[in-house]
DNA sequence: CGTCTTTGACCCGCGC
DNA sequence: GCGCGGGTCAAAGACG
């Protein structure tokens, strides 16, 4: 009976086993095919931009010599200056008032409720140093109630205050990308991507959920992949 | 009593 | 011009 039940829990530790292997597999592929993803969308990105610049040619010798003819609003395209980065947290799924302690000092400023999504958002600035610029907004995931989503704008004209980082945020970080910049040069931040599909279920009835997020996010990653390649074919000359 | 959050008012850009 | 939606202000209140 002892060897039976050792049988039966070897059997399914091997079982738990090859289930994690999948999911660190598809783990991988999925990280993949965001950095595809996310390289695909830079170099559409630069070739969007040399389009915009090659259609208002020579704009910055034109900007005061500008004739009438081009008083059109024409150059109201502009490129956001500043670097704004979105990085996801995992938090209890109950609330913890939507603030997260990351190493800066933040004060809540207001909150919103926002159209598409049902919790609502909630405004910070930092003001560690007196004139720190950076705004962040956080608001829960749409599909994750147990994530959020902070966007940080700007950049810090200080040093972190590393002290008071709680150790739970480390782990708890999900993933840390998708800065946009305007940089004719390749951005370091690319190949720095962990995407972590939150695969901290314990039951079985898990596994059911998490499979059809990953589908799910699958398809959403295929739409997006088929639309950048539609934008980017219609866009080349 | 000082500090930080809450929360409705307010503002501003945009589409109709 | 008007309404709507997102972002910010500031009075009021909670909290130590
Ligand atoms: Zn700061």
């Amino acid at each position: 009976m002892d060897a039976q039940q050792n049988i039966s829990t070897g059997e399914k530790v091997q079982e738990l086993e090859a289930e994690v292997e999948r999911l660190r597999k598809e783990n991988e592929n999925l990280s993949l095919l965001f950095g595809v993803i996310h390289s695909n969308y830079n170099s559409l990105k630069s070739q969007l931009q040399l389009r915009q610049i090659q259609e208002r040619g020579g704009l910055f010798a034109c900007t005061e010599s500008c004739s009438s003819q081009e008083s059109n609003k024409r150059a109201k395209i502009e490129f956001p200056k500043e670097k704004t980065s979105q990085v996801l947290f995992r938090t209890d799924s109950t609330d913890t008032s939507l603030v997260v302690k990351d190493g800066y000092q933040w004060r809540k400023y207001g909150q919103k409720i926002t159209k598409d999504n049902p919790s609502p958002r909630a405004y910070f600035r930092c003001f560690m140093s007196p004139r720190c610029p950076v705004k962040k907004k956080v608001q829960r995931c749409l599909l994750d109630r147990s994530l959020l989503v902070a966007t940080y704008e700007g950049e810090h004209n200080h040093e972190p205050d590393a002290r008071h980082v709680s150790p739970s945020l480390t782990n708890g970080l999900v993933m840390a990308s998708t800065t946009s910049s305007y940089s004719p040069t390749v951005n370091p931040f690319a190949p720095n991507i962990t995407l972590d599909l939150t695969l901290s279920g314990t039951n079985q009835e898990m596994k059911e959920p998490s499979q059809r997020f990953v589908e799910d996010s699958k398809n959403r990653i295929e739409d997006y992949v088929t639309s950048l390649r539609r934008i980017q074919t219609s866009l080349r000359p």
